[in-house]
DNA sequence: CATGAATGAGTCTTCATTCAT
DNA sequence: CATGAATGAAGACTCATTCAT
């Protein structure tokens, strides 16, 4: 174990915090994962959590964060691996389906930001604006995917990117450990009839 | 106001308590609504929640109930107005879909609801059993609706309602009070999808 | 021990409360008397303060009331014994002087309660308007003693009453357990003085 | 600004903690001034306190004594600017009076200090000893007084001024910030009359 | 059945103090 | 000497639940 500097030091207390924070959330929920719980599970005190974050709620942010650019990053390597190759990119995107459910945790946390945002109005404040960003993202990815199988999105990108996020999260809710394979299989029957009946993209960019 | 027996008297006290559970519950979530909030809405004291209640749980299996049945009897009447009308019945269901979402509310239940579930293994049992048949009840309403087309489903009939159902749940979270048409908007859009791109029923039932 | 209706022993409990929180306030300050100590002290549960009180703050309005009763009935006692004797109220007067310090407890209080006035708003509301009342009350005592030495008060009753309730005030801080009889010395020998020093009362009311 | 040494450094350091402290501790009770409250409002950390005073109560004894000086300073300004002459020193005595609370935070700083003594061992010890000090100079101050009115002290002069401090420091606390003038009102009345009805002082010392 | 005072465990948060840097 | 992250104990307050009335 290499000795750290105070920078790092805090930086590694930090991160312990928030890893602990994100289980205890997701298997707790927000409101029932408390601070001694978090301070415990990453075995610091609870002061030391009041060290690195005002309140409770600052944690969530942080969450939100790393949760997005993690989901932006899965999605981003699915769709990439393909190159142009039709066949692979349905592939890649399979195989992330499949992936999403795998993890129901990283769902269940998404659920539990949304509804404490719906709630708190402080912490939807910087929320919504990290969201705004997220979903524009997202709807890139499906404006690509699209163009990829040559055909025109049915609706705003953006919508259906958010829709696919609303499913994803809805299906995290409703599977059990045991069917982690169902959330997968709807996801891409959705997905391969919203391209099936889409139109032809005669347009030229 | 009737003069009202022993028993109606207690059946009133328990309405009561549970409709004002639910709007506890949805505005603050499940741990934040205290006994004594939600007695209070009602008029009552907290011994009166406890005399009609064994714990605090035991009004979420009420909710669960109420909630599902409710949520069928909308489905249903969307779907039976048409009679045989294909354009009807599209018609139905995007009002349905519009309704969907008039009621965040409904949909944040049911998310807590599921959470619930998701974390208490007591509470588990009887939801999941209610849950099950549920939504084979729904699945019925997907494979009326895809004969009514003359189509066949591209999926297990339950896998897709369960599919609008998670669609629904999620999109309730994502809105916020401002867009309630978006969620409408992309259920439809995904729900066409799915009629449009799926092959003829050729076969005889 | 009597068997007590509900009321009965609600009120018991609050009393015990109150008894416990002026001793623990007394001896530690009221910032430093928790919650916890007055309960306990009381024989009561943490929880039973807080049905009893909306908050900490609050019991200490309750002292207020009590406190300030005790003092008047303190002067009044030795005023209303003397008559229309002179020499007996000035006895009554150096006892009660006297009693002011063999309970410093008392002052102290007083001033806790004053300090807590000063600093917090929501305190001095009620406080202010309560004191308010004393002061005029006590006031008239000061008439009172003048008249019947047939003096004309130096200045507002009001004033002089307040100048010796500060003085008691202050007095209570400075003298150690030991030296107890010091402040009622002092008090006496400026009061002796206010009424030597006073210009005879020649007006007829 | 000048280039301070090593040891003019750390003077400065332990200036700005000790007037922040009263700050704060006027402003909030002793239990209520943090640490870091007085260290970020003198623009240190934590540590330099630490580095200052071995604890927290540590502060409050330089507090005393600096205190105490002013105090002193303030009445003997008050008396020696008179020379001989009774009219100036009454006159001197008045202003001093005004000003005593035109700043109540001194007489709440003592208040607080003395409350502190009351309730801390460890403090009284230092407390006392420096408190016997004052008061034993202070009634020089009443002794000058007395002389300079040819009149004979109606009892001791320290138990005298004794009465003036506690005096004052009770009116500190009754008086709002609004009517700043009622004190220094009634402490003349007072001494005037201790003064007027003294009796004249025949002796030769 | 309904009341609500009381309980006891638990919540978030603050704070004096220590110590490696 | 000064820093500030971390500690451990404590503080005010909340809450599901019980039970005598």
């Amino acid at each position: 174990m290499p000795r750290l500097n105070r920078e790092e030091s805090q930086a590694r207390t930090k991160n312990l915090l928030i890893e602990a924070a994100r289980d205890e959330i997701v298997r707790k929920g927000f409101a029932q994962a408390s601070v001694r719980d978090i301070a415990d599970a990453a075995g610091f005190s609870q002061g030391a959590f009041y060290s690195n974050f005002p309140d409770k709620e600052a944690i969530l942010l942080e969450l939100v964060q790393r949760h997005q650019s993690e989901e932006r990053a899965k999605i981003e390597a699915a769709l990439s691996s393909a190159g142009g190759d039709v066949a692979k990119a349905m592939a890649g995107i399979e195989k992330w389906a499949a992936t999403i459910n795998s993890d129901p945790a990283f769902a269940v946390l998404a659920i539990e930001l949304q509804l404490q945002a719906l709630r708190s109005p402080s912490f939807a404040e910087g929320y919504n604006e990290l969201n705004r960003k997220h979903r524009r993202a997202l709807g890139t990815f499906v404006t690509k995917l699209f163009e990829l199988f040559g055909k025109k999105p049915p609706a705003d990108p953006v919508d259906i990117a958010t829709g696919f996020i609303a499913l994803g999260r809805g299906m995290a809710l409703v599977s059990k450990d045991g069917e982690t394979s169902r959330s997968g299989r709807i996801m891409v029957t959705f997905l391969k009839a919203l391209i099936g009946s889409a139109p032809a993209d005669g347009g030229k960019k």
